[in-house]
DNA sequence: TGCCATCGTGTTAGCGCTAACATTCCCCAC
DNA sequence: GTGGGGAATGTTAGCGCTAACACGATGGCA
């Protein structure tokens, strides 16, 4: 049951195949010039053994080339496991070494920093989460120390190697109707910050979903993505009169802090108000009633970011899909 | 301002200093059996160029040795970003290669297959954070693997090198006294999942402290730790007569539902009702009132589990210093 | 005074892998 | 046939670092 004493080498590999080492490195790369015959036999090999190339072999013999870097920052962030997760997996498939570094969102000579730590270990290519994709200091450090950035969940940025994003303005648009469709016919909006384009994005297609039906009304408040600014919006925007039958906010943390002005209101949601969230974060399903949000592919995202840059193809801003997930805070109006 | 072509290597540093790579490396790794004036030239040397020795090199020459490997579980958990930066910063001092491996509590099989990767992967010692320590699954995976693993708050099992955590028992105890010395005379618990030996501990030291005032009671109910668990478990309590003018929960997630429970029955927090949570994640910062909870240096317990591993020594549980945080959820009774 | 322990430092080899070049072999055009 | 061209495979060297040993210089003790 334990492993071997220890893990078999490349060596073993072409040792047990009747082959070099070389053709199995060439095997595991990709294959090219290699006949079919000797791949499958290879294969068959390194499949039974269990074989796995020593990331740190590879990376040292490449002269250093295959280092990836995941910045993070605002741990607060529910997409970091989610994030992390898909970069792994990315990382795996493609042989790279992904270097994980802290940042911190908000403080820009940390946030350098934090790009010049990754830089000094190498790294040639780096992944950046929200919020720091829309960081002026993370990105001039970036474009400074010469790397390649894919961006995560942000607008395409000068000298970057490219953004990944869902299309904000049509999922809002999306979960707009869908309120509309239940007969909600005036609904809140809780806005996100300004400085992230994904706020006026999803406000954009709130408006554009409520443009298209009519007697429909939009009420727009604001928040800064945080529980207790849902909370505060959701009561202004719940003094309104007529009062509004559904809220629809930015972000999952404001819907949450929503869902608790709902009820420190002495509604129900969703019988008296529904509530709707956006990013699918932990907070979402775990909230009573779960929340029905818009879930973004953050890992598969992560994951074809690690890709990109290993590939080294350049691209602008390209969408991923995402999807409208109905739980149990949203309903037609009493 | 952009990195040099290439990073400097321990040649050059060498080099520079006037001596050989091998001393360079014998200053990085500790300076024994080198000069005092040595050090302190090569040192100089070391700061001035920026220079840090590639982790991928060191440990493909130490033969492998230096992986460790960091399971999570749970996406969930807000734990993750905290293990995560503790770790990495153990890493980095101690020179280590941190590798990161997603788990799945819950799936026996998945649990299992996620600590034979780290295996395969060459790492030798785990680290382990909740709920992944108390699953019989992956402490069964990790003896069969014959790797030595630090749980993080859980208490010690058998074979394993150790185990970090904070002493919940007194902790909850110290939480307990404060809201009796707030006044508060009737106090609800909300105990966590049965199968988390820190519920049991943090139940036993609310008990202890109610045991110790006089005129104070202690009503339990259950949850799960989750939001919605907290939420009932709350609506319960309150249901109490006399009801109860504090809730204590046994984690962040059940206090936060406790405080929508507060809300919807018309109460405020913390006039009528104060409520406390344990943790200190993410969450009880971002709700509104802000929860009065418990600190555990994540964090830090993790820096620790990584060096404890990296110097070999085996422990038995040891106990690290939590701290209660006082915010706006609780005050004295109305 | 001589011998060995000890200290500070250098030298050699090799970790597991891959780039770059070398070799072998086969097939086809002439 | 025979030489040239390509495809499949092998060989060599080296990525950056450290274990293990080698070596000269001290210094303490008989």
């Amino acid at each position: 049951m334990a492993a071997d004493d220890r893990n078999p080498t490349i060596d073993d590999i072409a040792r047990r195949a009747g082959v070099s080492a070389m053709t199995v490195s060439r095997v595991i790369n990709g294959g090219v010039r290699v006949s079919a015959a000797t791949r499958e036999r290879v294969q068959a090999v390194i499949d039974a053994a269990g074989y796995a190339p020593d990331p740190a072999a590879r990376i040292l013999a490449r002269g250093g080339a295959g280092r990836i870097g995941l910045l993070y920052a605002n741990p607060s962030n529910a997409y970091l496991a989610e994030v992390l997760s898909g970069a792994l997996a990315g990382a795996r498939a493609a042989g790279l070494l992904l270097m994980i570094e802290p940042s911190q969102a908000g403080d820009p000579a940390q946030e350098a920093e934090a790009v010049r730590r990754l830089a000094a270990g190498g790294a040639q290519g780096l992944i950046v989460p929200p919020p720091l994709g829309e960081s002026v200091a993370t990105l001039d450090a970036i474009r400074g120390a010469g790397l390649k950035a894919v961006l995560l969940a942000a607008p395409p940025a000068e000298g970057m190697a490219g953004a990944l994003r869902v299309d904000d303005v049509s999922a809002a648009a999306e979960m707009t109707q869908r309120l509309i469709d239940l007969g909600h016919r005036r609904i809140g909006l809780i806005e996100g910050r300004a400085d992230q384009s994904a706020s006026a994005d999803r406000r954009r297609g709130a408006q554009a979903a409520v443009d298209a039906a009519s007697g429909v009304e939009l009420l727009v408040d604001h928040g800064d993505f945080t529980y207790r600014s849902g909370f505060e919006a959701a009561r202004r925007l719940l003094a309104a009169r007529p009062r509004p039958t559904a809220l629809f906010a930015g972000n999952d943390d404001m819907a949450a802090g929503a869902l608790a002005a709902v009820h420190a209101e002495g509604f129900q949601t969703p019988a008296d108000v529904s509530v709707a969230g956006f990013d699918d974060t932990y907070l979402a399903a775990s909230v009573w009633p779960a929340l029905t949000t818009i879930r973004q592919p953050v890992a598969e995202m992560a994951r074809r970011a690690v890709l990109r840059l290993a590939s080294r193809e350049e691209i602008e801003t390209e969408f991923v899909e995402h999807r409208l997930i109905e739980r149990e805070s949203t309903a037609p109006p009493g």
